[in-house]
DNA sequence: CTACCTGCAAACGGTTTGCATTGCC
DNA sequence: GGCAATGCAAACCGTTTGCAGGTAG
């Protein structure tokens, strides 16, 4: 549970506007926290995104921060089924994620023929008018824990 | 949250011997939540499950129960994002589900093409040697909810 | 008779909230 | 200077666990 050392130029501005044209204050807390969600390539829960924010944040303001990224767009909340919330980056493309039951390991898969079965689904029930949002993971073993 | 009247007729020992099948004691209480389970067209939270069975099994229990039900493959677990697990009676069929995000309204709708998209998964990453499970789930408004 | 099942109550852990203070803009 | 963001601590709430007594097979 190390804190990461301060990570700095060319994201940093970048960053800075990512926060502040979603209407939020740039502070150091938020700064770090995006930039931790940013450079990972999945996932991540609360409890490791505090720890690697070390005292920029506490917890309670990492569950505030994280929030309010969802609500603006920038991040989006993912349930890996491990009974806390997981975060990631809201890079634009539509992609969903493929879990190790017994390591955990995630990965990134894409082709979730969304707006097809969203169609077929709204066909089907006819009480429903529109699809926002969806969920969609896999949840198997890795080459690893399959021996 | 009134208790249901006690269940009867031919109902009742099928689901006796759903109860024996499993490997499963069968239960008053355990009875009256299968049955629950099975009368049921959506997926039911735990909170509402218990106080239909009323007093023939505490909170508690009901948790321990479903979850025996889970593992033996008698009923599934479903995340419909309401911050508490909810369970369905396990029907052969692979169906999934369209919430509504204003009223909480439920419908099955069939057609994810699971298996299609678990072996594009697998392609994709290379790293993972099956797909055991899977989640998926639509969000949106209902008509009445659209309005 | 002996596991399995149950009720009750307490613990647990992730998440939320209240509130006074701080610090962006 | 005003309002968003923060730290700290306490509340919350769904879920799990421990244990002594009950009951199905």
């Amino acid at each position: 549970m190390s804190v990461k050392p301060q990570y700095q130029g060319a994201d940093r501005k970048q960053l800075q506007s990512v926060l502040r044209d979603a209407g939020f204050r740039s502070t150091e807390g938020r700064l770090a926290l995006l930039a931790e969600l940013k450079q990972s390539n999945k996932p991540l829960s609360v409890e490791i995104l505090a720890s690697h924010i070390g005292s920029r944040l506490d917890e309670a303001n990492v569950y505030r921060a994280l929030e309010s990224f969802a609500q603006a767009g920038i991040a989006r909340r993912v349930d890996l089924q491990h009974g806390h919330v997981h975060y990631e980056f809201a890079h634009g493309d539509d992609h969903h994620h493929i879990v190790c039951t017994s390591c955990d390991k995630v990965e990134d898969f894409a082709g979730c023929e969304y707006d097809r079965l969203a169609e077929t689904a709204l066909k089907q029930t006819r009480n429903f008018a529109k699809v926002t949002n969806h969920s969609f993971e896999l949840f198997g073993l890795c080459n690893s824990c399959a021996t």
